[in-house]
DNA sequence: ATGACTTTGTGAACGCTTGCACAAAGTCGC
DNA sequence: GCGACTTTGTGCAAGCGTTCACAAAGTCAT
């Protein structure tokens, strides 16, 4: 086995965006009450093929028992570790408009890793309410007597993101998860991940392009973006 | 130059997640009155190396002039047309709850390529209601007399996902935005896109753990995602 | 204990993506 | 017109990610 500390600096970025998929699915076998699964029936539920799993999984170590499969409980274990899950990761949400509510309303923050500690606009008819039993703040509040966030949720409008971002980094913020369009220009040793949804419904309609053209030519252009049949 | 057949075939799936952005910092620009630009100016406006800028629209054709730069409304005109936004994909987003009402209630929809045409809930205090303008209908009303839609929004909880995916693909819907989390089993040809806030909340997670680690333990492992300077 | 069987873990090959280096093709001042 | 300068478009090489093929390592029935 490769020693410990050069895994850990090697897990791959690919392989890192899919071990949330990985462990959810563990954690949906686990409330099943299944407590052992082999790598081709724990990939069929990922969406990933089997040799994918078994790679990835073997960027955190040897955790599975060949002829067997692996142990659920302990695998979900050492996947939550590597991902940094055994804390709790304090979140702040900017925006609190129609999409920061319903992520302030969602439940899947806590329990799985994150809590959100604080949220914030600028509205002056919005500071002050309470919402989720949270009361809102603002930016600078939070700077001056907040409590610490590591990472920071911006749902503010695009024009706003970018000041947002500049006064998160200032008070420390390292991780930023931003849903208005646009590019966040921040400095090094921030990371920022942009979730857009009008980019996700041009590529969706790229591909739609795409396979109209292919049909209305009689072109036999397969596809064939998921092998999985539908039950 | 490639000729036409070819190339149409021949753009990258990395090259195709791209162009969103750079129609987004070409649309800007054209709001801004400047009808001229330079690759170097925006890559640096979409976040990404100018090599990769020229490299990716080099897929599409020659469009740009040496020496000066790219004519923003024709370029954006020809990565829209590239993307399939000529015409108006109709939309229907499925689950009217906090997420649902929010991407209903966004703007960003129409005049970008879609329109949303439907709304449904299998809420029986839901169904019927008006949401921005429009009733919400089952999808059982929307198979049978409601308007035809080429993309899918999923926005109930997650065990619901997979059974109103089915139902979706059988009135011949090909492209789904899945923000529910959880894999879903679709037929080969039919182009699923998900959206999870908890895979993304922890690979920013890990990214900060690594962090954390490298700075506890004094070790100089730079991270690096950005190398863009804040103003 | 043994042999048949199952499943993992991984080296190697392959394909896709990115970055480099530079020629080609234009503009602009004079 | 012409030379200096700017910027695009692209072949090539390096790096990264996925898939294949298979040995290693276990289980299980007998
Ligand atoms: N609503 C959606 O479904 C959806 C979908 C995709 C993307 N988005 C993007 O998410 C963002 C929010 O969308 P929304 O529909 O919730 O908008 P919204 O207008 O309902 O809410 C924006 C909120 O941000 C607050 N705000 C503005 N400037 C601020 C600042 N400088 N500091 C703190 N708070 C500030 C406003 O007071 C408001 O409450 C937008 O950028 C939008 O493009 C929204
Ligand atoms: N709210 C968020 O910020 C957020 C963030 C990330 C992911 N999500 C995911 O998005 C989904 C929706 O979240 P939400 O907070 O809006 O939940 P919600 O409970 O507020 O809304 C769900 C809606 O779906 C409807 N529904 C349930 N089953 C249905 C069916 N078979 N057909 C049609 N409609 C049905 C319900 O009646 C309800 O109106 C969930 O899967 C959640 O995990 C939500």
């Amino acid at each position: 086995m490769v020693p410990e500390s050069i895994r850990r600096a090697g897990v791959p970025e690919a392989t890192v965006g899919r071990l949330p998929l990985y462990l959810r699915a563990l954690t949906t076998l686990h409330d099943q009450g299944i407590t052992s699964i082999a790598s081709e029936e724990l990939a069929s539920r990922s969406g990933v093929r089997s040799t994918q799993l078994r790679k990835d999984l073997s960027h955190l170590g040897s955790y599975g028992v060949r002829g067997v499969g692996y142990d659920v409980e302990l695998l979900a274990a050492q996947i939550a570790q590597e991902l940094g899950l055994t804390q709790e990761w304090p979140v702040v949400i900017v925006g609190m408009g129609n999409l920061g509510r319903a992520l302030a309303a969602y439940g899947g923050f806590s329990g799985r890793g994150f809590r959100i500690v604080a949220l914030v606009d600028d509205d002056p008819e919005v500071v002050g309410t309470l919402v989720e039993g949270l009361r809102v703040m603002t930016l600078a509040d939070l700077a001056a007597k907040g409590p610490t966030v590591a990472i920071g949720v911006i749902t503010t409008p695009a024009p706003a993101a970018q000041t947002v971002a500049q006064n998160l980094v200032r008070m420390g913020v390292r991780s930023i998860l931003n849903f208005a369009p646009g590019h966040l220009n921040v400095p090094d040793g921030v990371d920022v991940r942009g979730v857009d949804l009008a980019t996700e419904l041009q590529i969706l309609a790229f591909h739609e392009q795409r396979r109209l053209l292919a049909v209305s030519t009689h072109d036999p252009l397969q596809e064939g973006t998921d092998s999985e049949a539908m039950g």
